[in-house]
DNA sequence: CGATCAGTTGACAATACTCAAATACTGTGG
DNA sequence: CCACAGTATTTGAGTATTGTCAACTGATCG
């Protein structure tokens, strides 16, 4: 689904969760507004403190958005894959974006200028709710990523997120990465060296099985307590 | 201002930023659906997988929101303070408070029901918008706390606060903390030892002069520095 | 005035980062 | 399809920041 081939823009914008259930008028209103381009991977989309105009919809690909401290090292926020928006953020609040935003992979993004979105909103309060979910949604997320880099260690962390890969892939004991280690790294708040030594130690101890981005649970009960209790 | 004794209800939700530009009629509803209770301090006020009925309003006094790890360690997401919300996630999405939350004086708290709320902002845009703006300024804090936990030191985080202080309170080169030194901790992410060496630290350093909770900050510039590159 | 709690200081341990180097991949041009 | 360049990943050695544990001081409040 959301395969884009075979939908017109109208019918992908309803089918996102962001416009789930939006009339279809003002589905045309909004793919009226709408313009769609196309970006190679690692393209910058916009950077922390740019004007926002708008906000983007990932149509195709996914897209990083992140932290960049002065010395050039990154903080992950969120990985934004299709159906999903980011930078509304800035239409709301402040009209800067408060993150750097690039691409992953090769992907289209549907932009969806300020002015003429905030007007939609106002006639059609279905939107505004199904606005105030995603944005209460990734409060709920930002939470948990604030108590797990205060509250855990990094194996605690990587725990975690192996068993939401794995929950949310639904194939058993196996589940892929999704991302370069580097990017996982920058992701959990490491650094690669460290999130590389840290998978080989819960290989060696018996929790998981590695093969490149692939990888196999082995000792989910261990690994669940890894991931609620945060030590080894 | 927002100091409850000489307005009504009604008028002191009109003066909050959250209902702020909505009209006196919407008001007259708000109030209605609102219910005032009175608070100790440290007294818990909901836990983090509560069921969330509805989200709250600080009237008078102080609440912190706050993950809990399973040893008990905690990390104060954010401090509450008159005319600012909180717990509006739970209404929104997911049903149940992702966080807790806990006076730190005495205060009094107005409740919304979550049904009642939905149905006011369904009949009015402008409380919709003025919602989308509160959510997406504490994303924005939410991605600076990221940002600062996982790119920079204890140190750093702790020059950043007190600079975020000091043009808070536009008191000169004089603010205080706000907090006891053990909540500040676990605001910063880190723990009270830590927090005692480094605020001696800078004191020594010549950043910053001590008096309790009252802090002069010596100079300026210095701490700039390290609240931007996060290094002694 | 004693008890409790907040804050400070010291000694130590441990997690994670830095720097460096070796190895394994990946994609591209020829 | 291969060779090469540029990344990505892994491993090692050393360091540093921060957390743990413990003891002590000082303030606050019945």
């Amino acid at each position: 689904m959301l395969s884009d081939r075979d939908m017109s823009l109208e019918e992908w914008l309803g089918a996102t969760s962001l416009f789930a259930g939006v009339e279809g008028m003002h589905l045309r209103d909004l793919s009226g507004i709408a313009m769609v381009a196309s970006y190679k991977p690692r393209v910058n989309i916009f950077s922390s403190g740019d004007p926002g105009a708008g906000f983007y919809l990932v149509k195709e690909g996914r897209v990083k958005v992140f932290m960049l401290s002065p010395e050039g090292k990154e903080q992950i926020l969120h990985v934004v894959s299709p159906g999903e928006s980011f930078g509304e953020v800035a239409v709301f609040a402040g009209q800067s974006f408060p993150a750097h935003a690039a691409t992953l992979e090769n992907s289209r993004l549907v932009f969806l200028p300020r002015d003429d979105f905030v007007a939609l909103v106002s006639a059609n309060p279905a939107l505004a709710f199904n606005l105030l979910a995603a944005l209460s949604q990734r409060l709920r997320q930002f939470a948990v990523m604030i108590d797990a880099l205060s509250l855990k260690e990094v194996p605690g962390r990587l725990a975690a997120h192996l068993l939401h890969l794995s929950e949310k892939q639904a194939a058993g004991n196996r589940l892929s990465l999704e991302l370069s280690k580097t990017q996982l790294a920058s992701l959990l708040g490491t650094i690669p060296e460290t999130l590389s030594r840290i998978l080989s130690k819960l290989q060696r101890a018996g929790f998981i099985a590695i093969k490149g981005s692939d990888i196999t649970i082995v000792d989910r009960q261990r690994l669940l307590e890894l991931a609620e209790f945060g030590k080894f």
